[in-house]
Parts: structure tokens; sequence; C-alpha cells
DNA sequence: ACCTGAACACCGTTCAAGT
DNA sequence: ACCTGAACACCGTTCAAGT
């Protein structure tokens, strides 16, 4: 922030225009995603910022959805490491729940996170994570590496619902059409009308977390290499 | 398509130009899904479509998010019945199959249906079945109502997967991280690397399911009403 | 190699004015 | 009430040309 008299500087009247490179976009797209929200994290709008045209920007992303990834990763490091103690299973549900948390902040960079495969380095140490937390339970290594996928899907997709440009306008619509059913044509919805709609978001996602850890537990992998004699039983 | 010179026409050169109808903007609106994929899905070009400016279908459509869900409505009624023999747990695999399968043609529209909730009738027949499907295998009906969310969330979520601008290429990103991870560092990771990416997407998609039957049939729900007198075991 | 101005080809949504 | 032209305020990405 010191002025350097002794730096070149060919603007006088903007902070220095600071250097292009990949980390300074991948910043500044945190900063406005911070102020205003992924929407307003585009290429021209970065280009604005960074005091450059937005042509610029693709020598060092590919596209936006790269971009949209690097700001997940960005953020992910601002998760804390799982806690130390308590059961395996609460542990990760509780490592869940925070990455869950931190996506509910921006629900939109959930979605993006749903299609765009993030490969930063944060994401990967949450992978490790989650594998040591599920081998610590005894899980089978083939069912914690699948089983992860699932639970980041859920967290990720949980967290992508509350996306909505227009917050419970058609959440209102579909529990109208839920409250309001035919009981005659839908007698099961009918019956459950209430269930389906009750429970607090926190509850349903633990519940969401839990189901999945135990199914993840039980539920064998097929086999990879299909070979009678290496066959044990699950 | 035959001419009918009775019937008045203000303009010879177009195919007449179609009642303006919420059901006319949906129709061509699946058209041009099928024609030229969701992203052409726009207000703008469905206007051009209909003869008329993208300020018109405001009249009968909220937004573009409604849209899309009406398209989606519209898809889902054309997945069959389920399956009329056969264990339940497998019935209720093969309808939520065809759900995801139909949604992978769209993966899109996968995207949209996570954000935007649909509440159309043909969604809500889907609910219904789901929901039959989960009473007759004897699923206690709070924990069948939470799971139907589970469910559906977790075959749209695995459409949306697929819904990538450039196709596996951060997929191919995430593989090279995963196969060249630093074993020190990332030991559950390093050991568990081949089994993370394998798989056939319909092989995962199959045992997702079945991990997500078992755990919704065996984790409670919280009670809604906590009422110690009316607690009954579980 | 890195950077960029300008262009291409689009968007969603609103609003005042018409019928 | 229904419909619309025109405008407002934007997009992502490419490419030829410059340094």
């Amino acid at each position: 922030m010191t002025d350097r008299p002794d730096t070149p500087r060919s603007r006088r009247e903007r902070p220095a225009k600071p250097a292009l490179t990949r980390d300074s976009i991948v910043g500044a797209a945190v900063a406005v995603l911070r102020a205003e929200g992924l929407a307003k994290v585009t290429m021209r709008r970065l280009a604005q910022e960074l005091d450059t045209g937005p042509a610029s920007l693709y020598v060092y992303v590919r596209n936006t959805a790269e971009l949209h990834a690097a700001v997940l990763d960005e953020l992910l490091g601002e998760i804390g490491p799982a806690p130390a103690d308590g059961p395996w299973r609460e542990r990760l549900e509780r490592v869940l729940s925070a990455y869950t948390v931190m996506l509910l902040a921006h629900p939109t960079l959930a979605r993006s996170a749903l299609t765009t495969w993030p490969s930063g380095p944060h994401y990967l140490r949450l992978i490790e994570t989650l594998l040591a937390l599920l081998d610590e339970g005894g899980v089978a290594p083939a069912r914690a590496a699948w089983g992860v996928d699932l639970l980041l899907q859920h967290a990720t997709a949980t967290a992508a619902e509350h996306a909505t440009q227009a917050p419970s306008e058609d959440w209102d619509a579909l529990r109208r059409a839920v409250r309001d059913i035919d009981a005659d044509h839908h007698p099961h919805i009918a019956a459950v009308a209430e269930e389906l709609l009750s429970g607090e978001p926190g509850q349903r996602l633990s519940w969401g977390l839990r189901a999945l850890i135990l199914g993840i537990e039980r539920t064998a992998v097929p086999d990879r290499h299909p070979n009678p004699s290496s066959r044990r039983p699950s």
C-alpha cells in the first residue's frame, strides 16, 4: 500500500495497474464475488477491474467455467481442517456441513461446481480428508472412493438448489401443488404432504448425509476385474 | 399442413402465425430444445420462432427459468409408467434410471431442474410413483417423503454433471491430478486413485441409487413435533 | 510471447405506447 | 387486457494487429 516514488508508473490516476497473472485474475474474481456475487464475475467485468480488455484474460484462463472453478478452490481454502475429536461419523458430517455452508453463501458457485469438476489443491485436500475419515470408520476402500463422490455431490447439489433467482417462488408453487393435491389421483402424495415439505434445511442436510454414509458403508461396489477366483464375499 | 383458402390470413409468407399461448410457447421451446439444445431456448429465439417480439412472451411466462421448468415437465411426460413386475427395489431403480437417461439427453435441463423446482403434473406423477414404490417396500412414510427428494436430487445431479461445455476437459484435469497425486501428502487418494476414477457411468448411478435406497430405509427422520409421550422407537 | 481494440453474435428484461 | 418496438444494460469469445 505504501507509495514508492522510485517505481516507474505510466498512469498516476489508478492505484497501480496490477500485473496480469492467473493469480491476479482469480484474486479479482474472488473480490467481485464477495462484493457483488458470482453473476458479476464475468470476463468483461474482471477485465475492467484489471484495467484491460476481456481478450487479455484468455491468455491465463481458458473460459468462464474454468475461472469459476478456480474461485471455488480458493474459497475451499478457507474452511478449516477436519475436527479432531468425536466419532468419525460425526466428524465426517461436520466436514461436509462446513463445505455446504460455505457453498450456501454462494449458491451459484455450487451450481457451477456441479458441472465443472474442480481439481485444485484445496479440493484434493477435501477429498483426502473425506477418504481418511471413511478409512478410519473401516469403510471398504472401493466403497469409500465411490462414496466420496456421492457425498460431495449431495453437499454441492443441496447448496445449488438455493441458487434461485427469485427465491422461494417456484418453491411456493411446488408447495401449493403438494398441499392442494387431488387425493384420488395422488394418494401417496396426499398421505405424506406435510412430511414432503417439513424439516429445517439443516435437519434435512444432516439426515441426507447420514443416510448416504450408511448406504455407502453397506452397499458393495461391483468387481472391477471380474475374476471368479479372486472374488471375496462382501 | 393443408392450405385452407377460406382461412383469413394477413401474411402469406409464413405458415400461419400460431396463436400466442403458454402452450404454443412451451411447444416451440421443446421443438428448439430437440433441434438445437437448451442453450438456444431463449426468450429472443422463441419470440422469433413465434413471429413476435420477446416482450410478448412475458405475458405468459414469468422468466426464462420458469420456461425451462415447463419444458422439463413436458419431457417428463414421455418417460413411460413404472414397470409392473419385479422386486420393488429394482422397479424403483428402473424408474429413476429412466428419469436420469431422459435428463442425460439434455444435461443443461437437468442443471436448471436443480435450481428451479418443477411442479408440473408430470413431475407430481413421478413423485407419486416413487412414493408408491417405497410404500410397497415398507419404508416408513416420513423417510419415504424425505427420501424421494434425495433420490431425485441424485438422479438430477448425476445428469447435470454431464452438462459441461467442453466435455471431459476438466474431467481430464481431475484425472491427471488424482493419478499424479503426491502419495506423501495425500496417501488416501493415492491408495484408491484407480477406484476414484473407475466404473461405467451406469454402474455408478446404479450403485448410488442402491446406496441411497438402503440409507433411506434405515435412517430415522427426526420427530416433527418433539413430544416425549408420543415418541415411538425406530 | 504477450497483449489488445474492435467486432461478432448474441443475451434477459422493462417500459411506454399502441390496439 | 393483450401485445409490442425499442431501448437498457449487459454477455462470451475470437481474431487480426500490434509490441
